[in-house]
DNA sequence: CAAATATACATAGAAGTTCGATGTATAAAA
DNA sequence: TTTTATACATCGAACTTCTATGTATATTTG
């Protein structure tokens, strides 16, 4: 069970991050569990590496957040998908259907499923 | 017709170099306007984009260079792929898929895809 | 035939990224 | 009560991409 290179990762970071966010609100520590979850332990983010990326996306307008107190008493910055990110969202979409289409194209397979 | 993003472009440069040498040897100029071509101009790289790239491809071993003078009587930096980056581009292909898979699986979760 | 363009390589520096290390703080479990 | 898990944050090293710049030669155009 190997991990994916930096620079897959580095590439599905922003659209898995707001491609979660779509779904429900959410918390960076509860993001980092949750795409380690659904990448069956091949996507692992350090939160040294994961809060710079929410402050980044937050700062772009992608996303907003606002502290709240869990039932546990502990406090968590959740954030939201702005408008804005879900139109980032969809180009990122759509880019990452181009680049299959023409990884596909020189590796002679056939397109991928998404 | 946009280009693609730089995190999908650093993240498919590699196999897509690796590739295009398990095809035919090629030197940096004619792999700039290959990948061009390619993916019908949505990716294009810079000489000062590749040509350090295929340098640390063949620093690490992946590719193998050597100088030869054209019909046209001017002077080419041939690659050619390694054993070595045979493997590497193996690997790349199953990283490649996976990512796919995990990408595919977070955006099954909601509804409205592309 | 002179000038412009295309071919072909190379490096430097700016800007941006990932990620391990480190720090703070509190709740839950051992 | 000590450890582990939860939850946020920043820093600095190392690495990347990309624009700009430089060198040099062949081909095309005016």
């Amino acid at each position: 069970m190997e991990k994916l290179s930096k620079e897959l990762i580095g590439a599905s970071t922003i659209p898995i991050i707001l491609s979660i966010l779509t779904k429900n609100e959410s918390y960076g520590y509860e993001i980092i569990q949750n795409i380690k979850e659904i990448s069956g332990g091949k996507i692992e983010f350090g939160e040294g590496t994961l809060y710079p990326v929410l402050h980044k996306l937050e700062k772009k307008g992608l996303i907003e957040s606002s502290w709240k107190i869990a039932e546990s008493g502990r406090k968590r910055k959740y954030y939201n998908i702005s408008s804005e990110g879900e139109k980032e969202l969809k180009i990122e979409k759509e880019n990452w259907t181009t680049i299959n289409q023409i990884i596909s194209k020189i590796w002679k397979i056939e397109p991928n499923l998404i």
